[in-house]
DNA sequence: TATGAATGAGTCTTCATTCAT
DNA sequence: AATGAATGAAGACTCATTCAT
C-alpha cells in the first residue's frame, strides 16, 4: 500500500466537490436563462446538471442556497467583466458593468429576488457578507479608476461611482420591464448619457 | 311606497362595490407589506379583508387581477403625490416621486413583479395599457415642468426626466436591498445629488 | 272588501308557482343545450331564467331536483312527440322517439346522469316512480299500436317495443359519442334498419 | 463488481413502472365501482393505491389520463373476452361482449363519460385514435366471424354487427339504470332475442 | 456518492347553497 | 317572493424536500 497523504487527499476531495458544485451552478444558470427565475424547478436544474433531484441536496442545503451561490458567482463574473475592460478607460468599465447585466438579465433578477422587498430570503449572513464584499470591491476599483483618470479626489469619485451604478441598475430595470422602450428610449442610451456627463 | 330612483340605487350599489374592492385592496397591500409579494396567498388576503377565500372572486377574476388593481391604485397615488408637490418646483416633484416609493417599497416590488422579466404575467393588455398611460402621464408632466422651469426644450427635458426616473428607481432598489447603506450612502442623498446636477 | 274565495286563491297561487317553475325549467333546458350537462351552473340557470341564484331554491330544493324535474318534463315532451306521430303509423312513432332524442341529446344525457351507474342520484323515490310511469305509458302506447297495426298479440309486441327502444337508445349513444360515425354509419340508418325488420 | 446489463436493468425498471401503473389503475377501477365516475377524486384513487396524491402524477399527467388508460385497458379486456369465446360460435362472442359489460358496468360508464356529449374531454387525439382502433378491431372480428358462419357477404355482416353492438349497449344502459327491470325484462333476454333473430 | 420514488402541505379556483335584508 | 353577497368545503395539481437503497 502506498503511503497516503491525508492533506493532499482531502484537498483533492474539496476540489472535486467544488467542481461538482460549479457544474450544478452552470446548469442552474442555463435553466434560468431559458425559463426565468420563477418557473425554474429543482428538478430542471438537476436534470440540466445530469443529476437526480436528490443529489443537489448533497451539495446545497436548499434551492435558496443554490440561488445564493449563483448570485455570488454572478458577482465574480461581473467583477471580471469590469476588470477586463480596464485597459479601455473608465467609461468602458462602466459600460461593461451595464452590458454584463444587459446580457444576463436573469442575474439581476436573482439579486432582486434574493434581497427581495424587506430583505427576507434564504441568504445566510455569511453569504450576505460575501456578496457585499464582492460588490464593494467592484465599486472601489471603479472609483479608484475614475479618480485616477479624471484627477478627482477618491471620496467624490466613489460617491459618483455608486450613483452611476444605481443609475445603471435603474435603467436596466426600467428597460427590462419594457417601461423604457414604451417611453422611446433604450437603457443603453440613457446609461451612455449619464457616463458622458459624469466623465465629461 | 316611496318613489324609487333606480339610477341612484345602482349608483349606490356601485359605490358599495368600490368600497369593498378597496377594502380588499387595502388588505392585500397590508399582507404584502408583511409577507412580501411571493408567499402572499389568496387565503391570507381574504382573511385580512375579513372574507372567505371564495368571496374575493366576486370582486376580482384572479389573484393577478388583484395585483394589477393594486398597481394601478399605486400609480394613481404616485401621480397625485407628484402633482401635489407642484407648487414647490420641479425638484420637489422629483423628490416626491422618490419619497412615494421610499415610503411604499412594496409598491415598487409590485410593479417589478408584474412587469417581470420578459413581461409574462396575468396582466391583461388593457390593464397594461392603462398602467403605461399613467406612467407616461406622470413622466410628461414632470418633463413639461422641467422644461418650463429651466427654459430647456421639451425634448431634452423629457429625456432627462426619464433618466432621472431611472436613477431614482435604481437608488430605491439599491437602497431597499441594503446595498446602498452598506456602501455608506442613502438613496435620498444620491437622488438629491442627481437632481442638483440636473436642475443646476 | 270583496268576499275572498280561499280555494280559488290558492289555486291561482299554485298556478303561478307552476308557471314560475316552468320558466326556470325552460331556462335550464336552454342552458344545457348550450353548455352541456356538466359545466352548467346554478347561477347560469338562474340568470337565464331572470332570477337571482337564491331564488331557485324557493322553487327547487337542489340542483338535482331541477335535473329531475327537467327529466320529467322531457319525458312528457317525448310522450307527446310520439303521440303526435300517431297518425303516420307505428314506424313513424318509433322514428319520432328517435328524432326526439337526436334533436335533444342533452336530455338523454340527463337521463343517464340521473340514473347514473349504480343508481345513486338525487332522485327521490316519488320522482323515480313518476319517471317510470311516464316511460311505461309511452312504451305501452307504442306496444298497443304495434300490436294493432301488425296484428300481433300484445305480449310479444310489448317485448319487441322495449327491444326497439333499447336499440334506439343504443344507437343514439353510440352515435352521440362519435363511435358510430367512425364506423361509417349513422344512428338514423341503423334505427331505420331495425324498424324495417321489426315491422316488416 | 458484477457485470451490469443496462438493457436488462431498464427493462426491469419499465416492468416495475408498468406494475405500479397497473396498481394505480386497479385502485381507480375499484374506487369507480364504489363511488361512481363523478365524485371520484384523485385523493381517493391515490389512497386506494396506497399512495399520496402527488405520487399519481409521477405515473399519469392528469386525472383524465388515468381515465383514458383505464378505458384502454377495458377495451383490451373486452377484446380478449370476445376472442376467447371464439370457439363457441358467433353467438357466444356477442354474448361475451354483453357479459363483459354486464359484469363491469362502470367500464361502460367510463367510455360514455370520456366520449361525453359533444366529445370534449381530456382525451389526447392519440389515445382517442388508439381507442377507436381497438373498438374497430373488435367489431371487424365479430363481423368477419358472422359473415363466415352465416355465409353472408362481409359488408352487410359488418352493418349487422354494428347494429347488434348498439343493441347490446342500449340494453345494458336500460338494464343498468333499472328501466328494463321495471318493464319486466332483463338485458340478457333482449340481447338473446336479438341475436337469435340476427343469426337465425 | 448518488438515486429517484415518494411525500404532502400548500396553491388557486369553483360553485351549490344559505340567509339577512 | 326575491335577492345576491357570502360562504367554505372541495377539487386538481405542483414541487421542494427526504430517505431507503
Amino acid at each position: 500500500m502506498m503511503p497516503v497523504d491525508a492533506a493532499a487527499c482531502s484537498a483533492r476531495k474539496a476540489a472535486v466537490d467544488t467542481f461538482k458544485r460549479d457544474r450544478i451552478l452552470d446548469a442552474a444558470r442555463e435553466v434560468f436563462a431559458g425559463q426565468g427565475l420563477e418557473g425554474t424547478t429543482v428538478r430542471q436544474i438537476a436534470g440540466a446538471a445530469g443529476y437526480a433531484p436528490g443529489t443537489l441536496y448533497l451539495h446545497f442545503e436548499s434551492k435558496e442556497e443554490i440561488y445564493g451561490a449563483l448570485l455570488e458567482a454572478s458577482l465574480v463574473l461581473l467583477g471580471r467583466a469590469v476588470s477586463d475592460a480596464q485597459g479601455d478607460g473608465i467609461r468602458a468599465q462602466f459600460m461593461a458593468f451595464h452590458h454584463y447585466y444587459a446580457r444576463n438579465a436573469e442575474e439581476l433578477d436573482l439579486g432582486l429576488y434574493l434581497f427581495q422587498g424587506t430583505g427576507r430570503s434564504g441568504l445566510t449572513p455569511q453569504l450576505d457578507q460575501a456578496l457585499n464584499d464582492r460588490l464593494r470591491t467592484i465599486v472601489e476599483n471603479l472609483a479608484a479608476n475614475l479618480a485616477r483618470e479624471t484627477g478627482r479626489a477618491y471620496q467624490p469619485a466613489h460617491r459618483q461611482t455608486v450613483a452611476a451604478v444605481c443609475h445603471i441598475v435603474g435603467c436596466l430595470i426600467m428597460g427590462g420591464t419594457g417601461r423604457l422602450g414604451m417611453l422611446g428610449y433604450s437603457a443603453e442610451d440613457l446609461v451612455a448619457d449619464r457616463l458622458s456627463e459624469m466623465i465629461r
